[in-house]
DNA sequence: TTGTCGTGTAGACACGTACCTACATATATC
DNA sequence: GATATATGTAGGTACGTGTCTACACGACAA
């Protein structure tokens, strides 16, 4: 069943390489197997992949890992703090920060006019 | 000293910002004060944040995560099998790989015709 | 209530980059 | 040496997104 799967996924892609694949298939190196295109499938239909991926997404804009490195050695910082630190607009940041904690980076607190944005416990980034 | 580069830093953003910081830097609020843009700029002056920002980059890629992802359970990969798991072409899968290869992530090496690409030791995505 | 202040939201613009095609390069085979 | 194969490089295109201005919303003060 997954090699008649395995058939039909390749089937999808360049003739050629589809070509390549087959006739490396049985030879002693382990190059070029069609599986993987499976194996992949798996990866990324997995919730894990997703989420890391949407973690590092967040991650990887300048100002955005600059707001998150200074929330690693203060506890909390309010948006116009952020603002100072990154010279960018308050518009920019209030996206940027809502890009953070969308990804489950930061959370959001409000006290009175001011919004206060503190790093997530136990946040890290993992391969997946 | 310090506290005339905190001035000079500050007089470069926005007036209105530039007030509300003075204004508030001697309240019992922690909130708003100008050395947050000192702090900011020795964040970012720092190689431990430049390599970082670098890493986190080359991993915000849906294709690039997953042959990083693949990387982690089969030892080597070659290139057309990387081009088998994405579905990209071979020119794509060369860009992604040597994007990984640039951020310290993933190292190469010829074997014939065949570029192997294996995952380095030790990798791992922290803060700055 | 009215005004002020801090912040969120909407829309537009510009730059970065992921992707492809076409060509070039390196290696193996005949 | 000539050809085939696997991959790198160059250039162009299209889409994503970081950024801004303008406006809206919530909270506090008079």
């Amino acid at each position: 069943m997954s090699f008649s799967i395995n058939m039909m996924a390749a089937a999808k892609t360049d003739p050629a390489l589809v070509d390549r694949l087959e006739r490396l298939g049985g030879e002693e190196s382990p190059c070029c197997v069609p599986e993987y295109q499976d194996l992949a499938q798996g990866v990324l239909d997995t919730p894990r992949f997703r989420a890391s991926l949407k973690r590092i997404k967040a991650l990887s804009d300048e100002n955005r890992l600059l707001a998150v490195a200074l929330l690693r050695r203060r506890k909390e910082l309010c948006a116009c703090e952020v603002q100072a630190a990154t010279g960018l607009t308050h518009a920019t940041v209030s996206h940027h920060m809502s890009v953070l904690v969308d990804a489950g980076l930061v959370s959001v607190r409000r006290q009175g006019k001011w919004m206060y944005y503190r790093l997530n416990e136990r946040v890290e980034v993992n391969i997946p």
